[in-house]
DNA sequence: GATGAATGAGCCTTCATTCAT
DNA sequence: GATGAATGAAGGCTCATTCAT
């Protein structure tokens, strides 16, 4: 008969494989980055978690559920933040606004992932075939979360009138741009002026008033 | 150095050999971009494009040849487009116009390679290593072209001043997400209709001067 | 349009199969017989039978497979054997010593089977779990056959009256221990007394009324 | 060289791990009867057993060695059934009745050795290579005994005149069917009429003059 | 002394590439 | 020149064995 409180043996067990999971994951994050996921090896994921095959596989079933847990793990997270977006009270385009600034905070403290998902992302989102479903699971909740907030501002007045899931997806393509390009650019600009130009640029496409915008100065370019 | 003038010997087996490369390529662009480049299997390319083996080795090296056939081969293409744009006299803005209704007309007229290129772009967009820099040749030089463009629009105050490369790829991201969505929608929306929804979305994006969009009587709907 | 005549081409690929089937079933009897189901390689099989594992597995989608092909292969002409014996008119003792006759030849051309055979069945034999059911499904016809005729045996008078399947699994039992002795000597002893000798041990174990045996002066010593 | 005098703690030690040999070698015979030598995982064999891994491995020294134990331990009790029947006085008929019931009781008691043995047994019994030899001394010790039993009464004119260890593996083979259907069909039948079953088959097989046999009645069917 | 987590060699299976026909 | 069968290297995954706690 065991008490619901878990044994101190248990607990230990618990952290050791919570330690191997985010290292694992933060090791897959970037092999799945560079690799793609057929392409990235079960070797190289534990050479980089500096774990040996076995303990990988005493943590996750296969390679398909490691890519999962890499994911839904960040997914749940980012979730999170849009699910706060939506229930903030007050204007929906305040509300966007805010979510842009978490986004920013979220991607730049974890750029292999934003490097994994920029290079998933497209292999799910335009090929429903394959175990995709099940992968894009948290993400379609999020792009769900994210129309609802547009489809809250587009009846505010606030933002352009399209369809809500069309203007996520476009929010989503301008934004990760932005981002990949200041990660390429080792992050140079300084985060909260970074965060200044995604604003102007996510305005410039939903918002319905046109808005002034200034962007050169603040871009960084190129070639520098 | 080969004798200007071709047996006609020669010029039958250019003309297989041109043949097979086409037929390969098409159905190399199907399967890349069902299954990605890796899971993609030479086997299946074959059998769809229905050659053997060893006639896919006699016109490709590899199987990264065929990639690279693949993208160079729509990427000369679409470069063509690129230029005839750059070397249109008259305002940027106009040139700029023209270019992104041959871009709607050349990939709705090849799905396909859309969806390749939705799907592997990312991969080479954001992996400098790998052989992914010789994949991208040729798209480097697009965006280069289409960076000279926008440039010009910059100085002749049409579009917003901002990194011209920056531009082009917030471009190419809204314009294919905007042909992903198109398609995917199976082309419901005639091309003509569909045009003018990507000019607006683009002016949105670029120009200087706030430009007057009702976007929504055109916008087709997730749900219809 | 295909006719239901084959192509040539698909003749000589048919026969091409047959060939490297009859090669790795035969390597295959000889590695299980050995080393058992789990401990057998599929290295070795192909090693043996001159293949690569590509070759393999162009004929049999799995190890499994191999196993299943090796034991129904076999199976199926012995289940032929036995359905004579069942079908032949006449004293179902007559008919049974025709069988064991049929036997001797068939395990006495086929050795290595019979050592396969003798090891994995009872593997199969006496556990139910894994996919040993699947396995035994023409072995169970066979044993099931087998009773057929002792049952008819059994109602004539010549057979002592017991369950038809424990008299079955008994002369199984009985037939493959002298089988096994015999090809363990060489098979220095002429098939044909062989055959003499299991038929009097059969007679010893099956039939009603006391048979007078002489078993002695044919039975081969194991220190010869 | 031990002095003959153990200290109590050396006593203790020895006491403690005659304990965790005994519980692994009975987890070990289960699974090995399930799954075979190979197929086996000694962590099964760990968690059936109730001890970690470093217990089993501090009694033994690998996989090979647990079965060799397994089948040495019971083997060494057997052989001491056989030595025992080998030594009695009187008739070596009666002797070896008396070795039979000697069998079925040890058998009976131990039915997940029997199972193991009925599986593995076919392994070392035909396949000299491997190790077998070395698993089979025991084994291969009873056979001889048991056929110095049967040489004997041959010469005594009790049992059919045919190779001693021939006649030993035949009435293996048929006490071990026997026992398998037996256990097989849930040892419904009482031991004592099991038992006399045994016996008659025993004397149909080995008994010279032929012996009334009256099967049927206690035999039980398979279809029940 | 006991534990069971960690290791990594090894096996089944796939697929890019070659080559005999 | 075309075919597609054959090859075998490489990857995902398991499990016998070891060793830090």
């Amino acid at each position: 008969m065991k008490r619901p409180t878990k044994t101190p043996r248990e607990r230990l067990r618990q952290a050791r494989v919570a330690v191997y999971r985010q290292h694992i994951l933060e090791a897959a994050e970037a092999v799945f980055a560079e690799k793609g996921f057929t392409a990235a090896s079960m070797q190289e994921i534990g050479r980089r978690a500096g774990v040996s095959m076995g303990t990988i596989y005493s943590v996750f079933r296969s390679k398909e559920e490691v890519l999962q847990a890499a994911l839904e793990a960040r997914g749940a997270e980012i979730l999170e933040l849009v699910r706060r977006a939506v229930s903030r009270p007050g204007p929906a385009a305040v509300a966007f606004l805010d979510l842009v600034r978490d986004y920013v905070q979220y991607f730049s403290a974890h750029p292999h992932f934003l490097r994994m998902h920029l290079r998933l992302g497209a292999a799910w989102m335009h090929s429903p075939e394959n175990g995709a479903g099940k992968r894009a699971a948290v993400w379609a909740e999020i792009q769900r979360s994210q129309a609802e907030v547009l489809a809250r501002g587009i009846q505010e007045g606030s933002f352009v009138d399209a369809d809500p899931l069309l203007l996520a997806r476009l929010f989503s393509a301008v934004h990760q741009t932005l981002l990949a390009n200041w990660v390429e650019q080792g992050m140079k600009l300084p985060a909260e002026q970074f965060v200044g130009e995604v604003e102007r640029w996510v305005k410039r496409l939903l918002w319905r008033e046109p808005v002034a915008l200034a962007t050169r100065e603040v871009t960084s370019r190129q070639e520098d």
